[in-house]
RNA sequence: GGCGGCAUAGCCAAGUGGUAAGGCAACGGAUUGCAAAUCCGUCAUCGUCGGUUCGACUCCGACUGCCGCCUCCA
């Protein structure tokens, strides 16, 4: 089966075909670094890494490009009061806009790197690009998709480009009355954007063929986007706000300026909602990732919760959820644990047809627009099936390498850096030996007692046949 | 006002024109000194009302509720 995508502009599932066979260009809407990411962006993120890791397992060659905007967007609807956030917070905090974006860039790879989610190949800046949007925006103008104004502003002119509205389906005939009166205005119609601006204030300026000034809130990912990957780019991603006015100015940039198809397969993955509701600042609900992090969720639990539904759908995140994940991830490595030891060593041998059925399970809900939640139907029965034959040797080993295939997505499996060390296993084994003796003396009330001071330790004892003990930590933050 | 989406068991969440995956929780059984882990089993007719159809939860319409975009928020 072929992996088949929703591509947002056309509204229906097609096959994927890169335009260069095998390999894959793609580009993902990044963060605006004035803060720190919060749980819907990485939902967002998660769901860029869960198509990157699909696709290389898949075969194919991927390049992957995610934006860092530095520069903010200016509102285009109060050209006289609009500030940008990068600004107003270098206002508020006396600090220098290109420090703040540098310093929220840097927590943002870290973010990236904590919740295991894969590099993209590049991370461009808007500011380090202002020469390639200075370009579009020139093949914009001579191509009569912009013109200058008298004051040296550079606007799109959206009636110069027949296709706009396609992908939102705003063509921007009935936009909301009196949002879009222009007061002074110097655009043809309501609906141009500006491509570059001017305003004395703005802190960040740079030079140009219409003097200086800062580009506008689109150019920068089509710029960026054919910069790095080329005219035409096999999948675009974002979050489900980008899709108007962002992703729509993008496409009526990138084709006008270069005449081609700016973007083959568009994704968009929906909003998270928080305990049923928006997530909001004002609600007290938003949470960054570090939060959860600091809170001590693992980050492969965070991982798990946001990527058990599906990209497409609205995601309810709730605490139990994300406990309920770190219990499903606990579970994963434990099964990985059985099998290992199960295998004795083994290679693994041809798959028994009930973890080939296991295996298609997945592989087909992953090929069907990424299915992760039907995907946790193949990884969930593999348990389940696994056990109830009582795998053994190359079959276990089979039932792992299966798992570790699964892994290849989710990337739970593997622990944080571990905190074990000797004298804690040795405490362990102690209290183990105490509670062995207790038993055999059948006092109960004391054997008992030694398990629950394990289990304060986070320790779980599998009592198994034979009077054999072993132990494994029940929480699967390793950090903690 | 314009555009778009969702509504599946206590919770999370897939899916299909022919009578509904999976996870969590719960319950019964096996196992256990008791538990845990594991195994076996039980647990929904798919927001409401109409329509199309031999047959709809899946298609259409209306309604209700919720969510997103149209002011820089993934």
């Amino acid at each position: 089966m072929n992996f088949q995508v929703y591509d947002s502009l056309r509204r229906t599932k097609r096959v994927f075909e890169p335009a260069e066979p095998g390999k894959v260009r793609m580009y993902h809407c990044g963060p605006t670094v004035y803060g720190e990411a919060h749980i819907g962006n990485f939902r967002s993120f998660l769901f860029a890494d869960a198509l990157r890791r699909w696709l290389e397992l898949s075969g194919f060659e991927v390049t992957q490009v995610m934006n860092i905007t530095d520069v903010g967007h200016l509102r285009d609807d109060d050209p006289e009061g609009g500030e940008d956030k990068l600004e107003s917070l270098a206002r508020k905090t006396s600090r220098d806009p290109w420090e703040i974006a540098a310093h929220y860039t840097d927590v943002f790879l870290g973010d990236v790197d904590l919740f295991r989610i894969r590099r993209a190949h590049h991370y461009p800046r808007a500011t380090e690009h202002v020469p390639q949007m200075i370009a579009q925006i020139e093949q914009l103008i001579e191509r009569d998709h912009a013109y200058v104004t008298d004051e040296g502003q550079v606007v799109y002119s959206v009636p110069s480009y027949a296709d706009y509205g396609r992908l939102s389906g705003n063509t921007g005939d009935d936009l909301l009355p009196g949002a879009r009166v222009e007061v002074g205005s110097d655009k043809h119609d309501p609906r141009d954007f500006y491509l570059w601006k001017k305003d004395p204030h703005h802190l960040m300026q740079w030079d140009s063929p219409w003097g200086r000034g800062f580009p506008g809130w689109h150019i920068e990912c089509s710029a960026m986007g054919q910069h790095l990957l080329g005219t035409t780019l096999d999948i675009h991603t974002g979050g489900e706000d980008n899709v108007f006015p962002h992703h729509e100015c993008e496409i009526a940039q990138a084709e006008g300026a270069t005449g081609e198809t700016f973007v083959n397969y568009w994704m968009h993955a929906r909003f998270l909602q928080i305990d049923g509701g928006k997530m909001s600042k004002s609600l007290g609900n938003l949470y960054t990732v570090r939060q959860l992090a600091e809170m001590g969720h693992p980050p492969e639990a965070v991982r798990f919760a946001l990527l058990r539904s599906h990209y497409r759908q609205v995601l309810n995140f709730t605490f139990a959820g994300l406990e309920e994940a770190a219990a499903n991830v606990r579970k994963l490595r434990h099964f990985a644990e059985e099998m290992r030891d199960a295998a004795h060593g083994a290679e693994a041998g041809a798959a028994p047809e009930w973890l080939t059925r296991c295996v298609r399970r997945f592989d087909d809900a992953m090929n069907d627009d990424l299915n992760l939640s039907g995907a946790l139907d193949g990884v969930f029965s593999l348990l389940h099936e696994a056990r109830r034959h009582e795998a053994q040797g190359a079959d276990a080993a089979a039932a792992l390498a299966a798992l570790q295939r699964f892994d290849q997505i989710f990337d739970v499996l593997r622990e944080s850096p571990a905190a074990d060390d000797a004298e804690f296993a040795a405490q362990v084994d102690a209290l183990i030996e105490r509670r062995a003796a207790a038993r055999a003396a059948k006092d109960w009330a004391a054997a008992d007692a030694l398990r629950d001071e394990l289990a304060a330790l986070d320790v779980e004892l599998l009592d198994g046949k034979d009077g054999k003990v072993t132990w494994r930590r029940t929480s699967s933050n390793a950090n903690g």
